[in-house]
DNA sequence: TGATAAATTTGATTTAAGTCAAATTATCTT
DNA sequence: AAGATAATTTGACTTAAATCAAATTTATCA
C-alpha cells in the first residue's frame, strides 16, 4: 500500500548491467549538502541528475503566495532531478535538503551519452518515470478527495516507510514540513497529532515522531 | 501558462521519423466508444496503448466512497495508456470517453518492439512522461493550495484550450464532470459558475460554457 | 412527442479547516 | 550554557466549502 507512495528508483542502479552502472557511477561527483540547503530550484536549467547517497531531500513547489505543497520525500538510493532534464525544460520544481546529505551529481553530458547508448539504461528510465507517473496520480488524488485527518495519517506512514532504513524507527521531520506535505497549515497539523497522541497512535518528542500503532493509521488514512 | 497543464505528446507522432511512424500507425486498430463507455479501469492488466483520433476522454481515479478526482482530459492526438504498461504494473487509474471518439489500439507487443528497435521513440516517450510529470505537479499544487473559485477559473481555461481545436471555442462537459476536475462538489460548482456568469466572464446554454472574458478568467486562476 | 429519469441549480444549514493571537517549548549561536 | 530566535502548541474565532433538501431545467427514449 504505502509502496504506491514511493518512487523506490533504486532499481534503476541494481537492475544496470555493471559496465553501465560502472560507467554511471564513475561519473558521479559527490557533495555535502546542509540541512535546509537547496539543490535546485524551480524555473532554473538542469545541468545534470542528482542521487543521494545519504539523507533526505524535499521536491516541493511555491505557490505566489510562498505556501509550498511538498510533493515528495527522496530518501537515500535514489536518483532525482532528470524529469527536466528529459523533458527539456526548466526544473518544474525545487528540491532541498531537510537532514544534513551526501548527494552526487552526474552532468547532462554523461547521463545523455548513457541514454544513448544504454537501451537498458533508457528502458529503465522509462520504467521508472512511469512509476513517478502513478505515484504522483495517487498523491493527487488523496490531496484533493481525503480530509486532513486522513492525509495526516497517510503522511505518516509514507515518513515511516522511509525513515525506518535508516534512523531506527523514528521520523524527524519539522512541523511545516509535514504540513506542507500534507497539504494543511501548521496549526490544523499540531492539534491532529494532538489527537493522535491522545488515541495512542504516535508519541512525540520535540520533532521526533514514533508511529506506535501503525494498524490503526492505516484504518484511518483510509486508503487501499 | 496553460501548456503547464497540458501533456500535449503529439510531438511523439511528429517528431518520430517516417519508418518507425509507419510503423506504428500500421499497427493501429481503431474502434469507436460511446460516450461514458470505458477505455481501460484501474486495476486490470495493460495490454497496449491508445491513440485518440477523434473525442475526449478522462483519465480519473475513483476513491474507497466512489468519489472521483479526474486527472487529466485526453484530447485528439494525444496517447494515453503508455505508462503503466511501461511501468508492468496493473492500470492506476481508469479512462472513459466523455464524448463519442475514435480511438486506436497499439498492442503491447508492436509497441514495446518499437521501443526496443527504436532509440529516437525511446527518447521521445521519455521526454514525453518527463513532461506529463510536470503537468502533475503542477496540478497537484492547484488542486492543494487554490480555493475552489481559483481552481474552477483554472479549469475553465485547460477546457477551453482543448476545446478550441475541434468545437468551436465552445466547452462541453457534464457539471459533475468539471466538478470532478476541480475537486469540489457539483453544487458548489454551480454556484462558481453562476457568479462567473453575473460576473460577465462566461455565459452558459445548457452544459455549454462559453468563455467571454478570459483575462479575468486568468487573474481569477491567479496562477503564473 | 410526452413521460420519465437525470442533471443542474438554488436555498438553508453544518462543519472542517483556516486565520489570528498568544503562550510555551525547542533549537541555535556564540 | 545563556540568551536569542525560531518552532510548536493551544485558544478563540471566522470562513470556505460540504451536506442535505427541494425545485427546476434538460436529456433520453419508448
Amino acid at each position: 500500500m504505502i509502496k504506491k507512495f514511493a518512487f523506490n528508483n533504486q532499481f534503476i542502479l541494481n537492475e544496470l548491467p555493471e559496465t553501465e552502472r560502472d560507467s554511471l557511477v564513475r561519473s558521479m561527483k559527490s557533495k555535502k549538502y546542509r540541512k535546509n540547503q537547496a539543490v535546485f530550484s524551480e524555473g532554473s536549467i538542469p545541468s545534470g541528475v542528482f542521487y543521494i547517497n545519504d539523507g533526505k531531500a524535499k521536491k516541493f513547489k511555491l505557490d505566489s503566495e510562498g505556501r509550498e505543497q511538498i510533493i515528495y520525500i527522496y530518501n537515500e538510493g535514489e536518483f532525482f532531478g532528470y524529469s527536466s532534464l528529459l523533458s527539456e525544460e526548466p526544473y518544474g520544481d525545487s528540491v532541498s535538503v531537510i537532514e544534513d546529505a551526501n548527494i552526487s551529481f552526474i552532468a547532462k553530458e554523461n547521463f545523455m551519452e548513457l541514454i544513448d547508448s544504454s537501451p537498458t539504461f533508457s528502458r529503465l528510465l522509462l520504467k521508472s518515470l512511469s512509476h513517478e507517473f502513478s505515484v504522483m496520480a495517487n498523491f493527487m488524488a488523496v490531496l484533493s478527495q481525503r480530509t486532513v485527518r486522513e492525509r495526516v495519517a497517510l503522511s505518516l506512514l509514507i515518513l515511516h516507510d522511509k525513515y525506518k532504513v535508516s534512523s531506527d524507527e523514528e521520523i524527524s521531520v519539522s512541523r511545516l514540513d509535514l504540513s506542507n506535505m500534507v497539504g494543511t497549515v501548521v496549526e490544523t497539523l499540531a492539534r491532529i497529532l494532538h489527537d493522535f497522541k491522545e488515541e495512542g497512535l504516535i508519541t512525540t518528542e520535540g520533532r521526533i515522531i514514533r508511529i506506535i500503532n501503525q494498524d490503526a493509521l492505516v484504518k484511518i488514512s483510509n486508503f487501499y
